[in-house]
DNA sequence: CCTCAAGGTTAACGCTCACTAACCCGGCTG
DNA sequence: CAGCCGGGTTAGTGAGCGTTAACCTTGAGG
């Protein structure tokens, strides 16, 4: 291994710039998309400099994917225990994971392309490591949603958080910031949309779980309400 | 551009066969990871003997891109007005879109996953043709979505509907068949989270954002009573 | 039978691009 | 001052790959 380990904050390290500027340009033009002089013109050194302190092109790649996937299965481990620890309710922990989510689709939305878009040009290793965060991450998900709505089967609540997933990870097809209301807005409507698609998942057409807290779910002040009975 | 418009049907026809291949492989691998070889190959011929049928490697990626935007707008479209000349309430004229949606994502998944993968890589007329039947298949969803809820702004729902875009377009990282229930529970279920998530968009109450109480975020109890299928 | 076109084949070319080799230089440290 | 070493540089190399060239086969039509 680097004998540096991904402490060092305050500075910005060359490493951390080319990890940064990599990021961007991947998620720009793909993967192979981007040439190594690119990527060093990016940060001011050029082509094989990159070499000093990377391995290759798919090690900046590989680094790059399992920190993401470090980063959101840790954020969100970390959540859940909170959470836990606190004994808060289900629907408070759920909106917990939410929020961490929907906080690193809108700071890192470069991340999040790279995220679901090239973890197969990664080798073996890597990428089993990557599919194993992942699954751990999803595990998180699919018990906070269970929780809270215990009719769900296993196989409605991993399939409905994939697809929340789908939800929150759409922010680069967003546009720019011109397209999009400001940060907190953008935020708030997250979080009502991944909020309304789970609340709907059960097919019972009576969302909410009957569990403990089924009390939160107020609202809908001038809610369309359609009563689409047809 | 060519003599041959898409109505041959009956017989695949090697074109259609290859632009099948070709999209698989596309898909599963990316466009730059696939070689001309490996298309041939797939589809029996060897090499260079795809240059019979198309003018290069890029031309097989615009026709492919082009296709689908094509064949979801002119789907949304059709349904859009059959539901408008029959008078149909706006609840159900956006199931329509739903359900057609549902239909593409869940038959062509390579397809989607080309169409949000690898659209930077056309030339500039073609990509900009497909931007532009993207943005009116967009402009359908908002009309059927803002009809049926009157306060959401043209901001909220325009990011809306691309959230459910993104919602809907996971069906490939569902994993294989194994991982989904069949067909039409999938369907169904992907139709009540559209719905919920949709009809979670409107501003409720308190945006208190992150913060505070999750409980004031919640979500309509009697969501959309799907009345899917019939 | 000759021709012609459609649809293949293999060989080769040329370009891009990741990576290596060889060299260089400034700043610590002894 | 010597000497190492972290971090650059430019030139070169070799593989992969899209594309072209030249040639071959088959079947239909006058």
């Amino acid at each position: 291994m680097g004998t540096r380990t991904a402490a060092d904050s305050a500075a910005p390290s060359r490493r951390e710039q080319i990890l940064r500027e990599a990021a961007r340009l991947f998620a720009e033009r793909g993967f192979h998309g981007v040439g190594v002089d690119e990527i060093g013109a990016a940060v001011g050194i050029s082509g094989p400099g990159l070499y000093r302190h990377f391995a290759g092109k798919d090690a900046m790649l590989a680094e790059l994917l399992v920190g993401i996937s470090e980063r959101l299965y840790d954020g969100g481990r970390r959540r859940s225990e909170e959470s836990a620890a606190a004994g808060l309710e289900p629907a408070a922990a759920l909106d917990a994971l939410i929020d961490g989510h929907i906080d690193f689709a809108l700071d890192d939305r470069e991340l999040i392309t790279l995220h679901d878009r090239e973890l197969d040009r990664l080798r073996d290793a890597e990428r089993k490591q990557v599919r194993k965060l992942q699954r751990q991450y999803v595990e998180l998900w699919v018990e906070a949603v269970r929780a809270l709505y215990p009719d769900l089967t296993e196989l409605e609540a991993r399939v409905s958080v994939h697809t929340v997933f789908g939800l929150l990870n759409s922010t680069p097809h967003l546009g720019g910031p011109s397209s999009m209301p400001d940060r907190e807005t953008t935020a708030a409507l997250l979080h009502r949309l991944a909020r309304g698609a789970l609340s709907a998942a059960a097919p019972g057409a009576a969302p909410g779980g009957s569990g403990a807290t089924a009390g939160s779910f107020s609202v809908a002040p001038d809610g369309p309400e359609v009563a689409l009975g047809s």
